[in-house]
DNA sequence: TTTAAAAAGTGAAAAACTCCATCTTTTTGA
DNA sequence: TCAAAAAGATGGAGTTTTTCACTTTTTAAA
């Protein structure tokens, strides 16, 4: 036990689960919480949860980015969001306990606690505060993922990959330049067209002067020209 | 109050919404949610909830057919769903107070019971199990939405419109023989194509023999067929 | 370090789709 | 019940997008 409080105490000294469930949980109800997690570490590419498949557990994915990954019965493969952390996964089982509708993917090395879901659940049930908290993030990324959904079902590819790259920018890397963590397949996928017109369209943007690419790494040069673009459709 | 209590009454007599209250709360509880509901009619067109605006209530919808609306910056629009009575609409505002990122609009003659937001909350907050299968309705909302998006975000139009043809006959219309209460311009703001694409489309299944139509009357005559088509994509 | 495999990139033909102009039919309201 | 407006339908030109066949570059593993 010691050696497991030692290894993860740094992380958990200003975790932030931790501190959202102290604002509505006390110090024990925590701990109980924290009894049953367990940390876990999945390399690149290792899914974390399988569409088809129940989950009992959430995650709070402490270190890393993560794909939300649907296959269809054609094995073909759509993005519904890249997240990164710190962030709550497997909201979407709370309530109903039925099977995942997608996975979720480690597109880098990650890291996180894995939390029983009937203990969750138990203190959820005894604690509104804390449920309203917890549930108001599972509303938030239903909010956020209806907003990524209408960007792509009725823009052209070049707007939609317009949004991406924002998106990526602001929400994923957090800079105006960044290093893809996604192989220009997985863009594709993201959306919604085929492989090379990704390629396509990011050299255009480039040598129109949109953005700066270079292999994996990609320069947002001029923010607005992209704000346009995104816009225009 | 006699009124209004016998003008409604009927409805209440077996109305889904009392009974799905009933089961997690109180007599007193639902009268107490029930004073505040005001029952009301909406015309074909007019909107229920409109996007940008906040709203202090749900909607119970007791008869008639809505579509979720969204309109972007170049006042395109974007059907999300298309929902029949009985159901409960609004539910992204229990938590996050935000605005509502869609409008809801009767695409028939709607009525329904408008329910204080507030005094729900209240309720919700001292009843564990009645705000659990609230917020179940609403978690399964956002299931079949992302299903509905996955579909939409990657077939080509061909798929798209297979989607939808299934979907209203399964979900909406209940018949595999039906008349459309929305237009060619509104089914091509759900499939997220031009409407003479939807034409186009809808003359080439029936050429096929796998829908007959005529003007706002589709019939499905072969869904093994139409299931395939949406497989395909 | 070499080699095999995966990913990235290219260009052109074919297919899918939109946009436009125009015409017909249906609906609506004075 | 008639006229105006809205919705539906049509076909073709032009654009967007996919698909395919292929080359080059990068990555990973023996």
């Amino acid at each position: 036990m010691d050696a497991k409080m030692s290894e993860i105490s740094e992380d958990c000294f200003d975790c932030f689960f931790k501190a959202t469930c102290n604002k509505s949980i006390s110090e024990e109800d925590f701990d109980f919480l924290f009894q049953s997690t367990i940390q876990q570490k999945f390399k690149k590419g290792e899914i974390i949860f399988k569409q088809g498949m129940r989950t009992s557990y959430l995650m709070y994915l402490l270190k890393g980015k993560v794909k939300f990954n649907f296959e269809d019965e054609n094995g073909k493969n759509l993005i519904l969001s890249i997240n990164k952390a710190p962030t709550l996964l497997g909201l979407a089982n709370i309530l109903n306990e039925e099977i995942n509708i997608f996975s979720i993917i480690a597109i880098e090395d990650c890291r996180g606690c894995l939390i029983d879901l009937n203990n969750l659940k138990m203190l959820a049930i005894n604690n509104k505060l804390f449920m309203m908290n917890v549930l108001k993030m599972s509303t938030d990324l239903f909010r956020s993922s209806i907003l990524n959904f209408i960007s792509l079902a009725h823009k052209q590819v070049n707007g939609r990959i317009a949004d991406i790259l924002l998106y990526l920018s602001k929400n994923v890397y957090e800079d105006k330049l960044f290093t893809l963590t996604l192989s220009r397949q997985e863009l594709a996928e993201f959306a919604g067209c085929s492989k090379e017109n990704v390629i396509h369209t990011l050299r255009n943007f480039d040598t129109d002067g949109i953005i700066k690419v270079s292999g994996k790494n990609i320069e947002i040069i001029n923010f607005e020209r992209l704000q346009k673009v995104s816009k225009s459709g």
